[in-house]
DNA sequence: CTCAGTGCAAACCGTTTGCAGAACG
DNA sequence: CGTTCTGCAAACGGTTTGCACTGAG
């Protein structure tokens, strides 16, 4: 995916916010926060530790994970679980109010998208059942274009079974 | 939760998936089974694991494990990862077009609800995108009604950065 | 009687943690 | 210089797998 032109500005900002917590602003977490401002896409912590590879930098895992988590804290970085079995990080800069997400089950790729819908489902749920929304996640699984056209077909997972009650 | 009553005939079903399979059935996969039918609750393997126990099944992990394959599989169950670090499980009969959800982030209740502004959104993105939806995933996390009114308020994560581009 | 299932324990894998040595401020 | 961080390796927790034994058909 492309770059992000006002990523020095999001890196500086973490530099910040390290200071105002009173903690170090270390060469590692520069790195970190560099590969994750300078990227669009949605990356795992072994993505981050391979492109941190290719510039040079050596940075163990332990210190990944734990400078994932000052992002997450200083709401520059957000976490998704899409189901994979491990996590994945976007930085909040391109995505203002676009929030939800198209994964494609054939290559992995992540599009986000708006939903304008959603808020009205939000009050709706706050009438109808009391629930105070906090956040939510909007998530729609299938094939991209390009699969699509590839000519990929969704697995269908094989077996099932009519439901019908006897 | 409450009972269902129409748990034994999806019970039959899955013993007729099993034959159908040509794989035995098996007393295990019995009580597995009927411990996720008679059940409206979205269950995790330890919580199955611990109502078999309560009934006098002493069944290992790794068969509640490998059931749960088959019955997600044969279609009757659907599985779900709500972000705790396990998966949970709920029976397809109760939730028709139900398939949303409502997760309290105090007490981990789960509440279904019904969205129709998805499907809107679905053609919306097919159209748009090009992207062909297969399955969806709309959840919303936040407060349940008694855990708002028991006075429960959100952490609200701490700390944070004032988003400003320098 | 045969083939798949079960239970146990070990393996797995993403993530977390403890600790000695290295850096930041 | 003290305090926090880093890197390594070991620990963790949910899930999966290998294997000898049991049980369904």
């Amino acid at each position: 995916m492309s770059e992000t032109s006002s990523a020095p500005s999001f890196i500086r900002l973490f530099g910040r916010y390290l200071r105002d917590q009173g903690l170090p602003v270390t060469q590692q977490r520069e790195s970190v926060a560099e590969v994750i401002f300078t990227s669009t896409a949605h990356l795992s912590v072994d993505e981050i530790e391979e492109r941190l590879r290719e510039r040079g930098d050596r940075i163990g895992k332990a210190t990944i994970y734990r400078t994932m988590d000052l992002l997450v804290k200083s709401r520059l970085v957000e976490e998704h679980d899409f189901g994979e079995g491990f996590k994945r990080y976007e930085h909040r800069l391109s995505q203002q109010p676009i929030h939800e997400h198209l994964i494609c089950l054939e290559c992995g790729s992540v599009t986000e998208f708006e939903s304008p819908e959603i808020h009205r489902v939000e009050r709706r749920i706050r009438e109808e059942y009391g629930f105070k929304p906090a956040r939510h996640r909007v998530e729609i699984y299938g094939l991209c274009k390009s699969c699509h056209e590839a000519g990929a077909v969704l697995p269908e997972d094989g077996l099932f079974c009519p439901i019908e009650t006897v």
